[in-house]
DNA sequence: ATGGCTACTCCTAGTAGA
């Protein structure tokens, strides 16, 4: 199986890249964050036209989350369990292929100390609570999207300048590893070792041409997962393509799913 | 230090993202 996440701020801006890159890639399963457009507008039959079926959990505007994949999704969940109408669509779930699968958008908490930053913090606990409720380490799960969080400094482009700043600040490091706790791997650093790797640029002050980003954008597994990954990897190629996402793909690849 | 860019909206200015 190849899953990949993507945020791609806005599935409507950008469906002629997520079209292209689908029919270049050719995932099994595309995580999608960002999608910022209700279920009723979102361009289902453009995907199908490329070969893929789509579970939605949209909003106008902001948030939005979906599951594309070209097989069957079972066991549906949108959202947490105690969420009402007006919370933010930030969390997909379903079976594919006997994996369970967690879609998440985190939210951005935009100024430390902040009332979304408190908001950011309390939803990655209440995210590590749905995880104790819900599933079992040992079994198959797969948790990936844009966590809006850089765990360490070498997935930073420059640490001291984002010390204590959103996305790597110290509490939000730890509700992070909080979550890691629960028994994932994050695929990616089982076969790469180096810093310099990024899934987000700064749209501003040429981020992506001087690779002045972070990366935020993971694939964590639990063990039976982990045991069968076969590569992990960010598709930067995307990034410079034509009215890009500021976030670039992020694509693991298992054997025997 | 600020702003730098992009996408959204009961749209042409304000909000949000990260």
């Amino acid at each position: 199986m190849k899953l990949a996440t993507w945020n791609v701020n806005s599935i409507i801006a950008r469906l002629p890249l997520v079209t292209r890159w689908l029919e270049k890639e050719k995932p099994d399963v595309l995580c999608i964050q960002e999608t910022k457009c209700s279920d009723e507008k979102f361009p289902l039959l453009e995907l199908k036209s490329v070969g893929y079926d789509c579970v939605l959990f949209g909003q106008q505007s902001y948030n939005g989350v979906a599951i594309v994949a070209r097989n069957n999704c079972a066991n549906v969940v949108r959202g947490f369990p105690e969420d009402t109408a007006e919370s933010h669509a930030r969390l997909l779930a379903a079976d594919i292929a006997g994996t369970s699968i967690i879609d998440v958008y985190v939210p951005n908490g935009q100024i430390v100390g902040s009332d979304k930053y408190q908001f950011k913090l309390g939803w990655m606990k209440r995210l590590r609570e749905f995880l104790d409720q819900n599933y079992d380490p040992n079994s198959p799960v797969l948790l990936c999207g844009d966590f809006n969080v850089a765990p360490e400094e070498r997935d930073v482009h420059n640490p001291q300048l984002w010390r204590n700043r959103i996305l790597f600040s110290e509490p939000e490091k730890a509700a992070l590893q909080h979550i890691k706790d629960w028994g994932f791997t994050d695929t990616f650093r089982l076969h790469t070792e180096e810093g310099g790797h990024y899934s987000w640029w700064d749209y501003r002050a040429g981020g992506f041409r001087r690779n002045l980003g972070l990366r935020i954008d993971h694939i964590w597994v639990s063990p039976p997962l982990a045991q069968r990954n076969l590569r992990c990897w960010i598709d930067k190629e995307t990034r410079a393509w034509e009215r890009p996402s500021d976030h670039a793909p992020v694509i693991a690849e298992f054997e025997n799913i």
